[in-house]
DNA sequence: TTAATATATACGTTGACATGTATATACGTT
DNA sequence: AACGTATATACATGTCAACGTATATATTAA
C-alpha cells in the first residue's frame, strides 16, 4: 500500500474548492468554464487548482479547440478506496466484541 | 452524504503526521507517549494534533491514572469509505464502455 | 493579420497552520 | 505536602498555500 501517493491525494482533495471539483468531476468529464460556472471560483483559481490536481496525478485533460475538458483518473481514487475498505476491521472487531461480551453474559446467566 | 463532515476529516487526516498516527490508531488504542515514540515528533505536537483530531470527531479519550488512551472513532472512517465506494462507477463505467467497444469490434468482424 | 474566446501563468498579499519552547494541569507515589 | 510522570496549553515564529489582479498563451473565426 502506497501511503506517499495517498497522502498526496488526500492532502490534494482536501482542499474544498478541489474537493468540489472532484464531486462535479465524478459526474463527466468537464471543461474549465464548466467547472468555473459550476462552482464560484475565478477562472484563474479553477486552473491553478486543475494544475495541483493534474500534478497530483488525479485528472486528466483532452484538448478540444481551445477547451481543455478534464476527467477524474481512476487509480488514485481507488487506492484511497481500498485504504479505507482497510477500515473496515475498526467496527467490524468492536461488533465481534460485543459478539463476545453478549455470549459471555449469556454463559454467565447459565451458571 | 455529509459532505462538509467528510471534507473536515479529509483535512485532518491530511496532514501527515495526523495521517500516521491514524495509521498508528488503526492497529489499536495507543497512549499519547505510545505515539510520541512510534512517530517522532514532540509530545506537545502529539498532544495538539490529537486535539484537533478529537475536535474533528475522529478520535475518543480514555483515562487510565495520568495517562490519556485514545482511539479511532468508526464513524467518520465508514462514511469517507462510503463515499470512496461511490467512485467505483468510476472504473466500473469505463470497464463498460470497453464491453461496449470490443462487442462493436466483434459485431463489425461478423459483417 | 486582427479580434475573440478559452485557458494558463506570474506575482504580491494575506491568513492559516505546524513547530518549538516554556509552562500549566492532572494524577500517583512517597 | 513534595516530587515525578504524563499530558495539555500558551505564545512567538516561520512557512506555505489560496486568493485576486494582471497578463500571457493557445485556438478559432473573420
Amino acid at each position: 500500500m502506497n501511503t506517499s501517493a495517498m497522502q498526496l491525494t488526500l492532502l490534494t482533495i482536501a482542499e474544498p474548492n478541489r474537493f468540489n471539483i472532484v464531486e462535479l468531476l465524478k459526474k463527466g468529464p468537464r471543461s474549465v468554464s464548466d467547472i468555473v460556472q459550476a462552482l464560484n471560483i475565478g477562472q484563474p483559481q479553477v486552473s491553478r487548482h486543475l494544475r495541483i490536481m493534474s500534478d497530483a496525478g488525479l485528472v486528466y485533460v483532452e484538448r478540444k479547440a481551445q477547451q481543455r475538458i478534464y476527467s477524474l483518473e481512476a487509480q488514485p481514487f481507488q487506492e484511497l478506496d481500498a485504504w479505507f475498505d482497510s477500515f473496515s476491521r475498526l467496527w467490524e472487531d468492536r461488533l465481534d466484541k460485543l459478539d463476545d461480551l453478549l455470549s459471555e453474559i449469556k454463559r454467565e446467566e447459565q451458571e
